[in-house]
DNA sequence: TGGTCTAACCTGTATATACAACCTGACAGG
DNA sequence: CCTGTCAGGTTGTATATACAGGTTAGACCA
């Protein structure tokens, strides 16, 4: 419990929490290794090993004879990539859309309170909406958000920022845990995703956690014949192939 | 193109190559920092990162006063995770057992030959296999595998050992890629899966690298109401939580 | 025989130092 | 005005060294 950590953690620390704080902005200067050494009293080697393994982790980007900067959104984890679909929406050049069925507060009960990792009773967030691609509803998001870790939910406009955009900016999501399956809608669903009787969905079920706990549990149905996920898998300490194969694969099976 | 590389990522690719050969198997005992010091003309600094990365990206797993010891196959990489249902279904301890119903060589032809990146008319091999999990059908596995890839697999017993099994001792698996939808099954699938009529299925189209190219190109079709997929992500260089949410989240969704 | 202690080896971290390669901006010369 | 050079800052790698702490096997003693 009162482990001391080693240096270069303690330095990765400190910059992830100023880049978590915005008080680093992506693409801002981070402290060169000399820097370092000067401000905290450090070996260039620690610096280095701090640096390095941010850059290895995808939280900066370094460039020799230039230094290091905050990476962008886009590149900080794959946890980022499988969550917002309206970035995933404009990087198709398509345009977004959200309409809000409900947003309420209410108290956890069930499955959301067992979800969430807390009591009965305990105060959350109730999102409904629906997400439309080029006008075309593509998915029906319904999230239940612990209260206590974004009390000013409310007054959110989920038309005009997404819940995933809004949370990762009350705290960054630090792990996702997700389950997919195919089903058949109800009623509602099938409805605001007007798509026809017999037609199936794609049905992801996600928790995440921020700050060590469970903060938001989702469902997000799809429709079947105009949602697919895709996802690329590459080892750590390798890089992933030229993104050309990948689209390749993803028009071939349109 | 005749870049040297650095002497850490030397002593990493000659790690790998042995575990890749079978050199070193899984819970063998890899050199010692100051045996590759000795056997490597290295200093320990360099022998040290190069095994702390090895570590970092699963290959080897190091016990301080111990040594270093070659990972088993489950911790090597999310990659196979996802990979070997036969692993999946064992892992609930349950059955696992697999049907062939096709086995065979063809060429290449349209989004095959696409998919694998090669002219059409390429040798591959083909094949269809229904996995059961307790006897129940749980997943029609329809797969081309690049004939150059693995000369033999005409040969193989896929009744006894997966394809993902046996792709992977072949060579490792560098890089996988996938796509997962909802759809309706056509005849075949539904009676394959012995599935009803107006039941959905979870399809996942997945391609997988081995040296720098793509190898295998497979469709996976799965009951909706027998199977999910479930995923954890978590930022490098980060612990995920106990695992023990993770069931519970598991058993309450079923 | 049984328990303890120590030596040897291992990983983990930290420092000081060195050289190479890269990038940028300033500056001098045409 | 343009261009080439150079200085200074930056990352990338490599070495030698040091100490802390974990693990094990065998020596040693009661």
């Amino acid at each position: 419990m009162n482990a001391v950590k080693p240096r270069y953690q303690q330095l990765k620390d400190l910059i992830i929490q100023r880049i978590s704080t915005g008080e680093l902005q992506p693409s801002d200067r981070v402290p060169s290794e000399n820097e370092l050494v000067e401000a905290m009293s450090v070996s260039r080697m620690t610096a280095n090993r701090a640096l390095r393994e941010l850059n290895d982790e995808g939280y900066v980007k370094r460039i020799a004879g230039r230094g290091t900067f905050v990476s962008d959104f886009r590149s900080q984890s794959h946890l980022l990539e499988v969550q917002n679909i309206a970035d995933e929406i404009a990087g198709r050049g398509h345009n977004h859309s959200c309409t809000v069925i409900r947003q309420s507060r209410q108290h956890a009960r069930g499955e959301v309170a067992q979800a969430l990792h807390v009591e009965q009773g305990t105060d959350v967030f109730h999102l409904q909406l629906v997400h439309h691609e080029n006008a075309t509803p593509i998915q029906v998001e319904d999230r239940h958000v612990l209260a206590s870790f974004a009390p000013d939910c409310l007054e959110q406009d989920f038309e005009a920022v997404t819940p995933s955009a809004y949370l990762t900016s009350v705290a960054p999501l630090q792990e996702a845990e997700q389950i997919v399956r195919a089903a058949m809608p109800n009623g509602a669903i099938r409805q605001q995703l007007s798509i026809d009787e017999g037609e199936p969905v794609l049905v992801v079920i996600r928790r995440t956690w921020s700050q060590g706990r469970p903060v938001t549990f989702a469902r997000l149905h799809h429709p079947g014949s105009r949602y697919e996920m895709a996802g690329h898998y590459t080892p750590p300490g390798r890089q992933r192939s030229t993104s050309a194969d990948v689209v390749q694969l993803e028009q071939l099976e349109q």
